[in-house]
RNA sequence: GACUUGGUAGCUCAGCUGGUUAGAGCAUCUCACUUUUAAUGAGAGGGUCCUGGGUUCGAGUCCCAGCCAGGUCACCA
C-alpha cells in the first residue's frame, strides 16, 4: 500500500495540498478507492452532446472537475474532457437517494476538488437560462488530484482571469498547460492534422514511409554541429543524426523511387524561438524526377496542408493574408537580388560581391566565398519580402554540395526554397548522383573544415560507393514541420509548437 | 555566445526614496444557500520575497556572484 502520510511529511506541500491529501485519506477510510481500476464506459462527449443537443438523454461521461459552484443542497460543476467542458447539475437527493447523504454532504461537497477526474451517469436537461446540462444520477471518483490546478477563469465577455501564463511553467509543465489553456491544444490538433495531411498524400502516391538511422556513425546530410555520443559494446563514438538525406539517397539507389521520412534531426547549436535541439523535417525522395515537378508537388501539397488546417487555402497569418493556391511564384536567386538591391551577380566576381555588399551595409569576412555573399545578399535584402509563397530557384553551386548543377546556368544548381511570410518553409533540388562530382564537392567541404569552419560536411565513403552503382536522377525536399506548423497556427515560438521543448533541467 | 528584462501566496500581480507584523483578486478552509455559470453573502488561514554573500541600526527594495526563464542580436533549420 502506498503511504500517504509519508508525503506529506517528505516533500513541502503547501496547504492546498495538504488539504487534498487528508481528504484523499478520508476518502479511503469511507471505503471509497480514490485510483479505481475498473473501466468506465463513456457514452457522450461534450462538444458531440452539445451539438446533437436533446432533453431526456441518459449519458455517462467522464473527464476532470474543472470548477464546481455549491448551492447548498444543489451544485453546479464544470466536467472537461477531450472535446470541451460540459455543465454537471448535482442535486443531492439525486445522487443519494436514501437516508444517507454522505455521497453528497461529505463526498462531494468536502473531499472532491478542481482537478479530480469523476465519472458521471445522468439525464441531460436545459437549465432556466438555457445551458445544456446533465443532472446526475450517479457519481464515481475515477482519480483524486493532490496538486490544485491554477485557477484560470473566463469571463462572460471572454475575457481570461489569473492565466496560466508564465512561459517557462508552461512548457515545463506541459501537462498543466494543456489542462487550463485550450487554445494550446489546439496547436497540437493543427500539427497533427499537418503531419496526417504530408503522409495520407504521399501515401496516396505510392510513396514508402520509411525509418533510417538516428545514430550515425558518419552525421552528414547537412552542415551543423552533431551531438556526439559513445556506444559502449562497439567502443565507438556515434552522433545524433543532423539530416537523413544520405540514408534516403541510398534507398534510392536500392530501387524505392519514393520514399519519405519524418526525421527527429538534433544539432548542438543555440536554441532561440525558433531553434530546438531537436527538430522535424520532413524529407521526401522522389525518383526520375526534377526540381521543377517537386515545385508543383509542393505547391500542391501545401494548398491541402491549408485546407487541412483552416479549411482553405486563403489564410490570415499574423495579420496578412497568405493565398496557398497553386501555383506559386518562381523567382531565380539572381531576379531576385537584381529585384531588390540592383546587384547583378551574374556579371560580378568574388571581390564585386564583397564590394556590392559592403555598399549595402552587409557585413562580409575574408572567409566568405562567392556562394556566401550571395547568400547573405538574399538573405539580409531579399527574403523577408517574399510573404506570398515564392519559390527562390537557382542557388549558387558551392552552398549546395549535395545538389546537381543547373542544366544550362553553370556555377548554379538546380535548387530552390520555398518562402512563405519572409521564412523559409522548404528546401529541394534535383539531387546530385555524379559519383564523381559528389566525391569533389565532398573534397572541396574537407577544405572548408580545415579552413576551421567547424560545420563543413564529412565525407561519407560509403554514400559515395551508393552513388557508384547509380541513383537515378531524383528530387529531394526537405520541410521544416516545426516552422510549417508555426506559420499555420500564428505561433511566433518553436515551443509553441513542440510538447515538451528542451529546457534545463529543473532543481527539486 | 553577447546584451537586456524579470523571478514576491496554489495562479495572476502590487509593493514608491531602504523604515512597524509583506498586500490584492482568484483559489483554499468554515458557515449559509435546491437551476448557478468569473454564482453569491459572512468569516478565517496561507509567504524559503529564486539562491548565496555584502552594505546598513534596518534589505522584498541597494551592491556583488550564481541559478532559471523571457526578449533582442549573432549562428543555424
Amino acid at each position: 500500500m502506498p503511504r500517504y502520510e509519508l508525503y506529506l511529511c517528505d516533500m513541502i506541500r503547501s496547504e492546498q495540498e495538504q488539504i487534498r491529501l487528508a481528504s484523499l485519506q478520508q476518502l479511503k477510510d469511507l471505503g471509497i478507492n480514490p485510483y479505481p481500476a475498473d473501466e468506465f464506459t463513456v457514452s457522450h462527449r461534450s462538444a458531440s452532446l452539445r451539438e446533437d443537443f436533446k432533453e431526456g438523454v441518459e449519458v455517462t461521461m467522464a473527464g476532470r472537475m474543472m470548477s464546481r459552484r455549491i448551492m447548498g443542497k444543489a451544485s453546479f460543476a464544470e466536467l472537461k474532457d477531450a472535446e470541451g467542458s460540459f455543465q454537471l447539475y448535482v442535486n443531492r437527493d439525486e445522487i443519494c437517494s436514501g437516508e444517507d447523504k454522505t455521497l453528497y454532504n461529505t463526498v462531494f461537497k468536502k473531499l472532491l476538488d478542481r482537478g479530480d477526474f469523476i465519472g458521471v451517469r445522468g439525464v441531460t436537461f436545459l437549465t432556466k437560462v438555457g445551458e445544456p446540462s446533465i443532472k446526475v444520477l450517479e457519481l464515481t471518483l475515477l482519480s483524486k488530484a493532490i496538486r490544485p490546478l491554477p485557477a484560470v477563469k473566463t469571463d462572460e465577455d471572454g475575457n481570461v482571469h489569473d492565466a496560466f501564463s508564465d512561459p517557462e511553467l508552461r512548457y515545463r509543465m506541459r501537462y498543466v498547460d494543456l489542462c487550463v489553456n485550450d487554445k494550446v491544444k489546439d496547436t497540437f490538433i493543427a500539427r497533427s492534422k499537418i503531419i496526417r495531411t504530408i503522409r495520407e498524400t504521399f501515401d496516396n502516391k505510392g510513396w514508402l514511409e520509411v525509418d533510417t538511422p538516428v545514430l550515425q556513425a558518419i552525421p552528414g546530410g547537412a552542415a551543423a554541429r552533431p551531438f556526439e555520443t559513445h556506444h559502449n559494446a562497439l567502443d565507438m563514438p556515434l552522433y545524433l543524426r543532423i539530416a537523413n538525406e544520405l540514408y534516403l539517397k541510398r534507398l534510392i539507389v536500392g530501387g524505392f523511387e519514393g520514399v519519405y521520412e519524418f526525421s527527429r534531426n538534433f544539432r548542438n547549436e543555440g536554441m532561440d524561438r525558433t531553434h530546438n535541439p531537436e527538430f522535424t523535417v520532413l524529407e521526401l525522395y522522389v525518383a526520375y524526377k526534377d526540381y521543377n515537378w517537386m515545385m508543383e508537388a509542393m505547391e500542391n501539397l501545401l494548398g491541402d496542408v491549408a485546407k487541412s488546417v483552416h479549411g482553405k487555402t486563403l489564410v490570415n497569418l499574423a495579420g496578412t493574408d497568405i493565398d496557398f493556391t497553386p501555383p506559386y511564384a518562381r523567382v531565380t536567386m539572381r531576379d531576385a537580388i537584381l529585384e531588390h538591391t540592383k546587384v547583378d551577380i551574374d556579371t560580378l566576381d568574388e571581390n564585386g560581391l564583397r564590394e556590392a555588399c559592403k555598399g549595402l551595409g552587409i557585413d562580409t569576412d575574408p572567409s566568405m566565398g562567392r556562394g556566401k555573399l550571395i547568400d547573405e545578399l538574399f538573405g539580409e535584402k531579399c527574403e523577408h519580402l517574399y510573404v506570398q509563397p515564392t519559390f527562390i530557384t537557382d542557388y549558387p553551386v558551392d552552398m549546395s554540395p549535395l545538389t546537381k548543377t543547373h542544366r544550362d546556368k553553370p556555377g548554379y544548381t538546380e535548387r530552390f526554397e520555398l518562402f512563405i511570410n519572409g521564412t523559409e518553409i522548404a528546401n529541394a533540388y534535383s539531387e546530385l548522383n555524379d559519383p564523381i562530382d559528389q566525391r569533389e564537392r565532398f573534397e572541396s567541404q574537407l577544405e572548408l573544415a580545415e579552413r576551421g569552419d567547424d560545420e563543413a560536411m564529412f565525407i561519407d565513403q560509403d554514400f559515395l560507393r551508393a552513388l557508384e552503382y547509380g541513383m537515378p536522377p531524383t528530387s529531394g525536399v526537405g520541410i521544416g514541420i516545426d516552422r510549417l506548423v508555426m506559420m499555420l497556427t500564428n505561433q511566433t515560438s518553436i515551443q509553441e509548437v513542440l510538447l515538451f521543448p528542451q529546457m534545463r533541467p529543473e532543481q527539486f
